[in-house]
DNA sequence: ACTGATTTTGAGAATCATTCTCATTCTCAG
DNA sequence: CTGAGAATGAGAATGATTCTCAAAATCAGT
């Protein structure tokens, strides 16, 4: 379970999570792992996928169609606003979520509450009503 | 993919997240029904909740470890504040929230917005520090 | 460079939730 | 009662993810 080295593999993996915009599947850098040549197996790019993403390099989510897409970001917490039409998608941070979120888990006796939060809709690069 | 009717399969999967507290996955439904002597099959229970989803009555929310996981609820816009040691849920809304994401996404361009919002902690019932 | 130990790789098999298929069973209006 | 259409359920099909394991790469010590 040890985090795998630095190797061709992963940084070919985060050369292609940094050329996209956008979340994309394990499968899609998989797929485009193989048409830039580079041999690398599915297994491998899940291995490194799912690495990264607990080294805090790469973020996750879950679609409704239930796969998961990842895209490379900062380290700090935040989250997501994704274009349903293209998929690109912007780093939110939100102080007053933040805040309400912590209070909302201490008013009903929780504690070590986490949350996550996903915001999606169109972007101003599609046509408008 | 007209919503099915009533029937009684229907009403026994929707008893089965009443008595439920908490989230439980299509598997859990299907095997509880089993125990219970309906021979409701697999596919008719995704069939209905698929339904009850898409109806509002039921919320559905997909785990991290991949599966979608299910819960009788109001039909009214809400997030859940669940424990992950005993599952159990509570619905929560936050205006604050609301607002700040809907914000969020008109200050990017964004229209049409949506969100998902997901809490999870450990409620009162347990050992604290 | 040579050797042996350790890690990484990748092809294919194995899992597992979910969806499909389709023959059978139900429901209900006429 | 009868026939059309809806619903059901067993099992096959799908598809993403994980596992398996032998071969390839890497490393440390010589
Ligand atoms: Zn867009
Ligand atoms: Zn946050
Ligand atoms: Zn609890
Ligand atoms: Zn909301």
């Amino acid at each position: 379970m040890a985090a795998p080295r630095d190797t061709p593999q992963r940084r070919a993996i985060e050369a292609v999570l940094a050329a996209a915009d956008g979340f994309c599947t394990a499968q899609d850098v998989h797929a485009r792992l193989r048409a830039e040549g580079h041999g690398t197996g599915l297994a491998t790019v899940y291995r490194h996928l799912a690495a990264l993403v607990e080294q805090g390099r790469v973020d996750v989510v879950t679609s409704p169609g239930g796969e998961a897409r990842y895209r490379s970001c900062s380290g700090s917490h935040h989250h997501h606003l994704t274009c349903t039409e293209c998929g690109r998608s912007v780093e939110v941070r939100i102080d007053a979520i933040e805040r309400a979120c912590a209070r909302v888990g201490a008013e009903h006796g929780f504690r070590d509450v986490h949350h996550t939060i996903e915001l999606s809709g169109v972007c101003d690069a599609h046509p408008a009503p």
